[in-house]
DNA sequence: GCTATTTTGGTACTTTAGTATGAGTCATTT
DNA sequence: AAATGACTCATACTAAAGTACCAAAATAGC
């Protein structure tokens, strides 16, 4: 919030500041329009730039979930979302309570999961599903 | 590269066209130069938004590995080796073999290294490890 | 309605994982 | 020389994890 107050606030003043500039310039006949545009031009394309460099900063994930991936790996709705929960650290017993399921279905869903995925522990399901843009 | 000569052509034919038009609206005196002016800032923040919001695409692993936080929390070469080894998705016995040393050694590694990190799974090590930029 | 898939759950079993405890080796530090 | 810390290994045990096989609801699609 501050930051971008102050940003407006410096390019505001940076174009009353050319306007200025250039007003006496032409009056005055010592510089032409096309040098002060192209000054302007590139002033405001680093602008441009600065200001997008600090924006991106907060969101870091720009990976995309390959959601085409998923599906031709049959991995369903409930599968994925037990990757999900296995991803963040949490035991069967764990998924089942925060899922209301009996860990006998989780286990039952990791199972088929596994098969899918190729994989024969959680901890290469969460590796190789990360891999896969999937996670 | 394409991108980049398109880009610079694009720009250097706005710009001239920027020119062209300054020109005629002063001469015409229908257009002031601050307007002109304005215009011209917009038109580049944007551009200058544009060409930063591509160029960051190329790197993605951006997360620097702390060192220090891995010595503050009292974790050993050998059991950051086997925190590696369990994110890659290894088991116990794969770990001591790759690594020379009995399956009993990785579990005391693995069990020391879990009160370090304050976890009690294997997923959960790792998950905490990324956050903490140590992995 | 009927079929196919998903989701759910159970039992029984094998395999890893993880804890606790003790102990020997080796290099470094005091 | 003695203490320290890191690495090693073993035994014994508990706790999860994972597999196999089966089966009943629930849901989606035709």
């Amino acid at each position: 919030m501050k930051k971008t107050i102050i940003t407006f606030s410096m390019i505001s003043i940076s174009l009353l500041g050319l306007f200025q500039i250039s007003k006496y310039s032409i009056t005055k006949g010592s510089i032409n329009i096309e040098s002060i545009i192209a000054i302007i031009a590139v002033i405001f394309l680093f602008i441009g730039m600065w200001l997008n460099k600090k924006s991106p900063k907060e969101k870091k994930s720009d990976t995309i979930i390959n959601t085409e991936r998923i599906s031709s790996l049959g991995i369903s709705e409930r599968e994925y979302k037990i990757l999900q929960k296995i991803s963040e650290g949490y035991s069967n017993k764990e998924i089942g309570d925060q899922l209301y399921v009996s860990e006998s279905t989780v286990k039952t869903h990791v199972s088929n999961l596994f098969q899918k995925l190729d994989v024969k522990r959680r901890t290469q399901a969460v590796q190789k599903s990360k891999d896969l843009n999937i996670l």
